[in-house]
DNA sequence: CAATTCAGTCAACACCTGTTCACTGAATGC
DNA sequence: GCATTCAGTGAACAGGTGTTGACTGAATTG
C-alpha cells in the first residue's frame, strides 16, 4: 500500500481507538461528540470528514471490527475437534482470551447491542444473526442432539448467542465479583451453557418433557 | 395528599414520561438533554431541579419505577399454583402482557441494562439480582430439581433471568418477525425456558452428564 | 519536473447545552 | 388573616456542539 493511504488508515484507526477510549470510563458511544473524538485521537474536527461522514458511520466500522474478531475467534474454536465433554470448555477458554485481548472492542459490543443509534443497533443484530446461523449449522453436522429437528436447532443456537451475548458485561467491567463462594465469571458460564446442552440432549418433543 | 404535593408528583410524572417518549425514537437515556426532556414535559428547564439534580437522578427514578412493574408482574405469576407442564407458558404469557402494557419502561430497563450511565446501570444490575434471588428461593422450594444443590440452584436462577432480560429487546422493538416460518417471539422464549429447566432436571453432577 | 490529489489545518457560524440568580403568586401553616 | 413555603418562571452566562469553506503542503501521478 502507498505510505500515504497506510497514514490514512491509521489516522482511521486512532479515531476508532479514541472512541473506544473514551468509553472505557463508562459512557455510551451514542453520547460521544465528535469533536471529543478528534481531540482524543489527535487531530482537528474538520479532518474527521475525511474519513467518516459522521458518527453513525464511525460505529458502524466499529461494529465491523469487532465482528471480525468475534468471528476469527469462533473460527478458532472450530478449528479444534473435541469430544462434547470438553468442547464447551475448551471453546469457552478460547473466546474469553479473545475478549481479554479486545477489550475495548468487546466493550463497545456489550454496551451497543441494545443501547446503540438505529443503524449501530441493526448491523449488531445483523451480526447477530449471522453468528447464531453459522452456529446452527454446526450443530446440525454435529448431530449431537438427534431429538431435535432443524427449527428447534435454530431456537437452541439462538440461546446460546444470546446468553454469549449477555454475559458478555459480565466478562469486561470488572470481574470484582470477589462475593460469597460465588464463581468465576468462567465457571458460570461454563455451566449455563451446559445447562443448554444438556436441556437439548434431554429434550422429548412437545409431549410431556417428563412429569 | 395535600394538593400542592400532587401537582409536584403530576409534573414528576411528566418529566419520567416525557424521558421514555423521547427514548421510543431509539436515543439512549444517556443523550437526552435535561432542556428537551423539559421541554416535552411542559415546563421551563429550571424547573427540572425542583424535582431531580441531574439527569442521572432521573435515571434513577426511572429504574425505581420499573423495578416495580416488573417486580409486581413476578407476585402475579407467583400467585398462581400450577404443574411444572404449564407453569412456564403461564408465567410467559402473563409477563408479556405486563410488558406491553408498560412499554415505555421496558424499553427504558431494556435499552439501559448495559448502555446506561454508571449510576443507572448499577441500579438496574441491583434490581436484577433481587429478582435472580427470589427466582433461586422459589427455585429451592418448589423441590423440582433435586439433582441440584444451592449453588447450581443460584446458577440456574441467573441464566433464567439472564435469558428473560436479554429477550426484552426482541419483545419491545417492533415485532416485525414475520420471518421464514419462525415463531413468535412468545413462542421462542417460552421454548427457550424449557430448554433450561430440562437441563435442570436432567442435571447430572459434575460427573459425567451423558456421553 | 510540473500538475494534481487530498489528509489535515484554521477560523468562523449559528445553535444547543447545564446552571446561576432573582422573581412571582398560589397553596400552606400558624 | 398574615407570614411563609416553594413549584414553576424568565433572563442571562460561559462553554461545547456539528458543519461550512477556503487553505497548505507533502505525496502521487504522468
Amino acid at each position: 500500500m502507498t505510505p500515504r493511504a497506510e497514514q490514512k488508515q491509521q489516522t482511521r484507526q486512532s479515531l476508532m481507538a479514541a472512541a473506544l477510549t473514551l468509553m472505557e470510563s463508562g459512557r455510551g458511544f451514542g453520547s460521544l461528540s465528535l469533536r471529543e473524538v478528534t481531540r482524543v485521537a489527535g487531530i482537528v474536527p474538520t479532518g474527521f470528514y475525511r474519513h467518516f461522514a459522521d458518527m453513525d458511520e464511525l460505529g458502524l466500522a466499529l461494529v465491523a471490527e469487532v465482528g471480525e474478531t468475534f468471528r476469527a475467534a469462533i473460527r478458532q474454536v472450530r478449528r479444534h475437534e473435541f469430544e462434547m465433554r470438553g468442547m464447551i470448555d475448551a471453546s469457552v477458554r478460547i473466546f474469553l482470551a479473545e475478549v481479554a485481548a479486545n477489550h475495548g472492542q468487546f466493550l463497545f459490543l456489550a454496551r451497543e447491542q441494545y443501547g446503540g443509534s438505529q443503524p449501530v443497533r441493526q448491523a449488531i443484530s445483523a451480526l447477530r444473526e449471522r453468528i447464531t446461523n453459522d452456529l446452527a449449522a454446526d450443530l446440525k453436522l454435529m448431530n449431537r442432539m438427534p431429538h431435535l429437528d432443524d427449527a428447534a436447532l435454530d431456537v437452541v443456537s439462538d440461546l446460546v448467542v444470546k446468553t454469549v451475548f449477555a454475559t458478555l458485561p459480565e466478562l469486561i467491567d470488572p470481574p470484582a465479583e470477589t462475593l460469597p463462594a460465588h464463581l468465576s465469571a468462567e465457571a458460570k458460564i461454563i455451566q449455563q451453557l451446559r445447562f443448554i446442552m444438556v436441556g437439548g440432549k434431554h429434550w422429548q418433543g412437545l409431549g410431556k418433557p417428563s412429569a
